[in-house]
DNA sequence: ACATAATTTTTACGCGCGTAAATTTTATGA
DNA sequence: TCATAAAATTTACGCGCGTAAAAATTATGT
């Protein structure tokens, strides 16, 4: 290993005995040069270490390798669990993954879109923000950049969703809670930032009628991203007010119900399904942490692998087919309940 | 808004009928133009909605304003908190933070120091793996980047560190637990992957001494960031094996300590500081859920925003001194104590 | 050894922008 | 109105690399 330092590819092919344009087509494709250049090069590779910049290379590319992905707030281990899944995805398929957080803020969601742009991605993976989006600015960008949405539907955006199928989780922890027990309540957020939660709220009044149950939604005050505290305060509030009516509730998701565990707690309430019980708590997403809750929570998972998965098969699907398909594709992936101590 | 789409800074520069390298002086300091071409340019600005690409703009910058972060696991909460921090400084200073985390892998880490590099950013905030961390890697990369160490210190590298001083949260809780009842165990990894349990080890050690008592330090098997699994099921043996002589652990950070709040509840054991209890739980760092665990957890909290307030000033300085300091600066910030249910 | 095909090299331009120097245009003041 | 300063424009080059076309070099088969 030489101290010398390379600047630029010019260095390194001088220093290799290679000129630049076949160092640079190496570099695509090491098997697109003949063997004895490409032994000589990986020689020189040996010597001096040596790499391309990342972003000159793609600076003048008819298709980059470069993939965005953007989640609405990766603070939430949900997204972040979902992000490092569709990361690895990435690198496998020979892509190069850029990961950015909106934070939850509309500003940020712009912003990262417009660096996506400046990186000419081959494609993008986009979990919107939701209700906070600006609707235009992501149309806007999805006519320049072949989208793919995930996680959280908005109607008509980018070529195709792959996503989970909001029915399928509350049918199933409504059933399950029905058979084991009172009929659930339902917990949410008054207006949540989330497409997501409007489609929960609507399946678990179906699944109610089709129960022949009074469905009964609770909502709780509050904004942004801090959960599981709106979720705790809320589940205070609701108590003291007595507004659940059976012992059941159904939180409409993880995050939330966490921070309900926490104030059932506070008030010495015991959770679980025992007859020494005062409550039973379930929820949906299989959040990392749900399985580390006192007492762990029952809940409708994700099939993370799949969504992850189908969202980069489709988005490299789509970039083959030329960033358009003929009509928007929808996937939507069925939970799988897990049954844990909560409920 | 027109719909003639602008393609680059000529065209845009072509439009609003002002040279191309005035319209770049007007997008690095719009200060720095006549009123009158300025307007003429922001006039420009709201009819075509044109954006300077942003990785073109570094190509060739003296000074870029790209700022490096680098994390461990930004799937952990802790990481995503305080990265969330530091980048809105980062954007507050005027510059354009770039996050990348190393999911907790070398080969990660050594590749994001690379994008890095090509980014040619002002300076870098690394948070390092730490044991898994390529020493050389790092030494090289610090050599060519300005670079402030968080966090995670690692002898030597970088020009300065800013991170919490585990002394000072050991010393807290372990001071707290032994005037509020038993002296307590001390539960960590067996083979941490971070330096900072290392010296959180040997400050409990010396506390235990002050206080005239026997340490007892309980290991647990385990590798990777599954950090809460790894305290269950190390907690479950510990317990069986019972490694605990008194009633009182304290883990060495709070995800740990939450996979030991489920082992407890999965053995009925109950934690607290009443007379009822079993056990009494504490831990350090107060992790972003440690409010929300059942019961809320007794620990030891990061000064969050001093550490990143901090790291952002100390990386500022470094790169209006050119990127050296004479000396290598080290900042350790203390805890404070936070006293919830669980101890 | 020779014709042919396959690679490589040379040459030259492009990506989108920063930046420096020389020149021209504008603004300012007496 | 004219000299002077300030700002803008023109011109030209650079960043690190992709890429296309033409010329020169190698490898292959017979």
């Amino acid at each position: 290993m030489s101290d010398r330092k390379i600047r630029n590819m010019e260095e390194f092919a001088a220093v290799s005995g290679i000129s630049r344009p076949t160092v640079s087509k190496y570099f695509n494709d090491p098997d697109s040069v003949r063997q004895t250049t490409r032994a000589r090069i990986e020689a020189a590779l040996e010597q001096y270490d040596y790499r391309p910049n990342v972003f000159a290379i793609n600076q003048n590319r008819r298709l980059t390798k470069n993939l965005g992905i953007v989640v609405p707030y990766l603070a939430d281990p949900f997204f972040a669990e979902i992000a490092r899944n569709i990361e690895n995805l990435c690198i496998e398929a020979g892509f190069r993954p850029i990961l950015l957080s909106s934070h939850g803020e509309q500003s940020q969601e712009i912003d990262n879109l417009d660096s996506l742009r400046s990186l000419k991605p081959a494609g993008v993976l986009l979990a919107p923000l939701g209700r906070a989006s600006d609707r235009s600015a992501i149309e806007r960008f999805c006519e320049d950049v072949p989208t793919v949405l995930f996680d959280s539907n908005i109607e008509g955006m980018g070529e195709a969703f792959v996503g989970s199928d909001n029915a399928s989780f509350v049918n199933q922890t409504v059933d399950y809670l029905m058979r084991s027990g009172e009929p659930p309540c339902f917990l949410e957020m008054r207006t949540p930032a989330n497409p997501n939660a409007n489609k929960r709220r609507i399946a678990y009044i179906e699944a109610m009628k089709r129960h022949g149950q009074d469905p009964v939604v609770v909502g709780m005050e509050g904004d942004g991203w801090a959960f599981e505290e709106i979720g705790r305060q809320g589940t205070h509030a609701a108590l003291s007010a007595g507004d659940f009516t059976t012992n059941t509730i159904l939180c409409s998701n993880d995050r939330l119900a966490i921070g309900a565990l926490s104030a059932c707690y506070e008030r010495g309430l015991k959770v679980g399904r025992g007859s020494d019980c005062d409550l039973r708590v379930a929820s949906h997403d299989d959040h990392p942490f749900s399985r580390f809750t006192c007492p762990a929570l029952t809940t409708a998972a994700h099939d993370y692998t799949a969504v992850a998965g189908r969202s980069v098969e489709t988005l490299l699907e789509l970039i083959e087919s030329g960033g358009r398909f003929s009509s928007r594709q929808e996937t939507l992936f069925p939970a799988h309940l897990v049954v844990r101590a909560s409920a």
